[in-house]
DNA sequence: CTGATAAAGTTGATAAAGTCACCAAATGGC
DNA sequence: GCCATTTGGTGACTTTATCAACTTTATCAG
């Protein structure tokens, strides 16, 4: 899976990368009183957009993905789930698994983080022209068209 | 500064960006007891990671860029102080502010950190090839050249 | 110069999030 | 059936984040 003579991992790529995830999160932070209406938080938001990525998906899975605490997980889909955004129901194959599946109340909000996540990477990527942006696009596509 | 007709954010392109972050926020996690030997935990990288950036910088700068509560900074300073990691002196324009700067230990622990991350993101984008990192290097570059 | 106002940073009290150890039910191998 | 594993949940605890004072220094009007 890897040549001999390894590369070096890419600081300088890195680098960049930090800048643009510290960006996003100060201005979703900012910006968060105004699209949070269901003060799912930040965490809450991210298993929401998790949720949205790989539903139907099972607790487990969920927690593998996002590398969290089961116990977290699992107290955040309590509140997500008494706000109605998110349903849980017995798997059919086990007994023991819980499968996760948003409502259309959680459709909505996913839809108004997506808005904002996009509108915030909108204005950060303002430098590049629309050719740029749509080559950036499609190189993250081919990176992550795969949801796991 | 925005033409008339407005275009709707890229809601796509968030998406994705939000799996790469997912990603990357996952794999560091799993990953940290192997390089967070200092243990400044995610908040305490992301300081030093940003401070690394913007060196040398006024805490209520820090503060700005990365839309923290200014007593969280305090404190999260205190404890990268503590280790050793950061040294805080008075400026000489402005006696109220405090200009941060690495120390050497410091600037090994940022090393650290992101020969981490370059990993990690190595790992990520393992399905392009080297002509399409060194494009989505470019790109990011020109969106982030400025570190503000 | 004086007094009011504002900004930078710190501290304290409290709320929220994360962590760890354990528990109960369901599964699967023997 | 019996035992080890897996899945998900709970309780107790630690850590982190948040909000409101407070201290010091700077700024500015008069």
């Amino acid at each position: 899976m890897s040549t001999k003579t390894r590369t070096l991992p890419d600081i300088e790529i890195g680098q960049l990368v930090d800048r643009f995830m510290r960006h996003i999160h100060a201005d979703l932070g900012r910006k968060a009183p105004t699209f949070d209406q269901e003060k799912v938080g930040p965490a809450g938001g991210m298993v929401l957009m998790a949720l949205a990525d790989q539903e139907p998906v099972a607790i487990h899975e969920l927690v593998r993905s996002l590398a969290r605490d089961k116990a977290q997980i699992t107290r955040l889909l309590q509140t997500l789930g008494a706000k109605g955004l998110i349903e849980k129901s017995q798997s059919p194959m086990d007994g023991r698994v819980c499968v996760l599946q948003l409502t259309q109340k959680g459709r909505g909000t996913v839809m108004r983080l997506r808005v904002a996540l996009a509108e915030t990477i909108d204005g950060l990527l303002d430098p590049l022209d629309v050719q740029e942006r749509g080559a950036l696009k499609s190189l993250l596509k081919k990176a992550f068209d795969d949801p796991l």
